[in-house]
DNA sequence: TTCGTGACAGACC
DNA sequence: AGGTCTGCCACGA
């Protein structure tokens, strides 16, 4: 009850990731931090674990953790498609990690800003 | 309604 | 330098 929030945080998450350009990737805590959640990354991998189930497909195969980790990579159609996802979007993945995930980060906070 | 969990991150030891 | 634990907020049972 009481959910003055309730699924609209999730929305929200969906909404950034979505803004994410191609070859471009971002972390959970940048956008945890763009939310105003700072420390509550938790709820953006959580909220990513609905992700799959919105219409407008969301790139969650963009959002990694703080070290460019394809930590969610399991959570996807197959473990295997998250990397080729990326890799579609000429952001090379290797051992499950972004590589040059610096130069790849987009912050949502920084980009969007204000 | 309460307890436990979770695609993370930062702090502490 | 590295491993361990808690904190964050929302959702599921």
């Amino acid at each position: 009850m009481q959910k003055v929030y309730g699924d609209d945080f999730f929305e929200q998450v969906y909404q950034v990731v979505r803004l994410v350009p191609k070859g471009r990737v971002t972390s959970y805590g940048a956008i945890a931090a763009y939310l105003g959640a700072k420390g509550s990354s938790r709820l953006v991998g959580y909220a990513m674990n609905a992700a799959h189930a919105q219409k407008p497909k969301v790139p969650a195969h963009r959002v990694v953790n703080r070290n460019g980790q394809l930590t969610g990579k399991h959570h996807f159609a197959t473990p295997s498609q998250m990397q080729e996802l990326l890799e579609k979007e000429k952001v090379k993945v290797e051992n499950d990690r972004v590589v040059d995930f610096a130069k790849r980060f987009w912050d949502p906070m920084k980009e969007l800003a204000l």
